[in-house]
DNA sequence: TCGTCCCTTCGTACGCCGTATCGCAATACC
DNA sequence: GGTATTGCGATACGGCGTACGAAGGGACGA
């Protein structure tokens, strides 16, 4: 039979993990590199690495996930899981999709390597699904064709996605190049400075001298922003 | 001399490039790197791909970059030309950021691998400075402290990344797993069901029975909400 | 109880990758 | 013409993902 060494095709979700004989399970695996990618990044995750943590050999980890691009829809699936908001939703449209709102910058705050997973690929997990099925029930009292309601919550999703992809990508920065907070301020100044002398940037100049004013309420405001204005346009529909 | 080998620091834009005594130069590297990148994805980039793609051998490349990483800002910073828009922007600041907003997502559309390198590390090159002057010159009909104009462009650019992230995505699918359409529909299609009927998912049934619903307007819908929202802050104020 | 089959584990090996180190040759400068 | 500098590249190292196939143990029918 060829064709039993082939790869195995279709999402992870929907393929059947290999029965427990020890230890050595699918969950035990995805746990492991949730672990290390939180810990250390997401580049350290590697299957040498998460089996070697397991206690395993490199390749019994194969025998439980297809390939590491299995390893990591799995590990994006199960973060996604905290985005869930537990118990009731509020009823209002606009404070639900806030709180929910609020949950995914919270897990990627915890998990800022799921930023690095979903700009590499679609993650459609159960647990992504269930999110995807809360959002679009914040919005069940709207009196909306459901493509409607799918713009809506695809414009808050786009708003928070940028927010937080912009605010993990500045958390990150010290890690990723190894500097200390003194050396980035030390190696950019100069650089920032001799662009200031150019002249070439009066409108942006004063926010390179002093740093970028962050307030802690910016994904707040944003966010208000854009509920006002849809709930501008459903009012007038 | 012992630190004749150290490894450079600090921004790549702000080092030196090697004298040219041939074609080799990282001007040509960054444009055969780009050229890879759009054809093939990111991950195809490789130093060794590079320089072959030059006729150079691999380790020459390291004269005119520090590593691999620099190429990729300096990829980066490349296509964030692109981003710019050429000559007067309009005098109203909505239709001005919109025009740049547009810029934004067609330049990803084009590049979006661009995707893959903003959500590891913040790229300061010129030419994302001077798209970040650009859209704050926008602004400058408007008087607000120089604060609240960041935190309009902030709310904005995270909205178009948002919406960019997640359609680069989708378009991204079908060559990162391989797959055609119907390849795609047949591995799916199953999986979905069978989440449907579990009943979970009262929703989010009809979207993943038919498919997403898209227009091409969403990205202006969405924008526009989010500049009414603001509009009318301002007003108040 | 004894085969038989299946399924998990994992040793080995291949072809990629980024890049440290260092010799060499050509150029620039005095 | 001699010397210092600098771009180029050969070699090598330690990592990576994973294909392949051998080995061993549990389940199960005879």
């Amino acid at each position: 039979m060829g064709e039993s060494t082939e790869r195995a095709r279709g999402p992870v979700w929907a393929r059947d993990a290999a029965k427990p004989r020890s230890a050595l399970t699918r969950e035990a695996i995805v746990t492991a590199g949730l672990a290390i990618a939180d810990a250390e990044g997401l580049d350290a995750v590697s299957i040498r690495r998460v089996a070697a943590e397991l206690g395993a050999r490199t390749m019994s980890l194969y025998t439980h996930i297809g390939s590491k691009e299995d390893l990591l829809d799995l590990m994006a699936d199960e973060a996604a899981a905290e985005v869930l908001v537990p118990g009731e939703l509020p009823g209002d449209w606009r404070e639900a999709l806030t709180v929910i709102a609020r949950r995914e910058r919270e897990a990627v705050r915890r998990h800022p390597w799921m930023i690095e997973l979903v700009s590499r690929r679609s993650v459609v997990g159960p647990n992504m699904l269930r999110h995807v099925e809360q959002t679009m029930s914040a919005l069940s009292g709207l009196d909306l064709p459901i493509e409607g309601k799918f713009h809506v919550i695809a414009a808050v999703n786009d708003y928070s996605s940028g927010f937080v992809l912009r605010e993990a990508r500045e958390r990150m920065a010290p890690r990723r190049d190894g500097w200390t907070d003194a050396e980035r301020d030390a190696f950019m100044r100069p650089y920032l400075q001799r662009l200031i002398d150019t002249g070439e940037f009066p409108n942006l100049a004063p926010l390179m001298k002093d740093g970028i004013p962050s307030t802690d309420d910016n994904f707040e405001r944003g966010l208000r922003w854009l509920l006002d204005g849809i709930a501008r346009d459903l009012g007038r529909g």
